[in-house]
DNA sequence: AACTATTTATAAGA
DNA sequence: TTCTTATAAATAGTT
């Protein structure tokens, strides 16, 4: 992919190995940003470096969801990996906050919606507890849900996969 | 990447966008292989369609990674930080973003709102596996979602999440 | 599923 | 390290 085709073995030189990680790992991030966005995808990556660094990608909510639920319990945990800056980051994403209306409206154009997908799916407005409801119903629900991404476009914040993606981590560790 | 450039929004067509998360999927799994091999990098990805199918990529495993991440059996605690965003790469990815910075924004604020709700609901921060969870703590957690989904004032995010939850909660229990 | 016209990624070089 | 650019690779629309 350059001036010449490259075998794929691994890169000898150490250097030219942190140069074409660096790179590489960008463009695998934003292929995965832009399938996110193109097909309104949900996706966590993580890759770690020869040098056994840590990177990862993920979606806003994913990065909120993990802070809340897998952080330690304390805020005294120390943080490898990117998540100081990461904070700073959203520092700086504050000062540019939006006007409160437009979210306003925003989800309530969403609610509207979902009511809609609900309605035509055959759902109740109010969700049983897990034990009444039927797999039926729970199928019907996500028919409803993908019915509703479809409308409102890949700025919908998935955090049902979001929290399944969390989940199905931790369920890879019991399995193993 | 085409015979016609495309613009960075959500394919609108059902099909369409099937076609191209088939595509890209295929895509970006091939790079994070290439990367695996070239630079000795361990990598994860889990991705979920805009079905909902999960699909995943691990070199070398899904498993392995996401403990090396989620574990605190290992020598220095690194699960503060799963799945967050890449740091290094969404700063230069923010400058095509700009949509994205408002959600950033939306999504602290709803995770903080679902901290709350959590706490009320006497759920503890720090879930347990899915597969721990009681009946009633499952009760808890979903009346924690709709609690936070009255405070929002929308339904949709939190809809989602439970019955997420619920999904993979039947399933598990299923299993069982 | 295959095919290509284009766009995009990137290996070297500067 | 950051930029440039020639070339390889990915892919959007088509068949």
């Amino acid at each position: 992919m350059g001036r010449r085709k490259i075998e794929m073995k691994m890169v000898k030189d150490r250097n030219s190995r942190q140069v074409t990680f660096s790179k590489r790992r960008a463009g695998l991030f934003k292929k995965a940003h832009e399938l996110a966005i193109l097909c309104a995808a949900q996706i966590a990556i993580v890759v770690f470096s020869p040098g056994g660094k840590p990177f990862s990608f993920g979606n806003p909510s994913v990065e909120s969801l993990s802070e809340r639920f897998l952080d330690d319990k304390g805020k005294n945990s120390k943080r490898g990996c990117p998540f100081g800056r990461s904070v700073s980051r959203s520092e700086k994403l504050n000062k540019h906050l939006g006007d409160l209306q437009r979210q306003v409206q925003y989800e309530r154009k969403r609610a509207k919606l979902l009511q809609e997908a609900m309605k035509k799916n055959g759902l109740p407005l109010n969700p049983k507890p897990i034990e009444e409801m039927s797999v039926d119903e729970l199928m019907k629900m996500r028919n409803a849900m993908q019915e509703l991404r479809e409308k409102m476009g890949a700025r919908v914040v998935e955090m049902e996969a979001s929290s399944s993606l969390l989940l199905l981590s931790k369920k890879f560790i019991q399995e193993k």
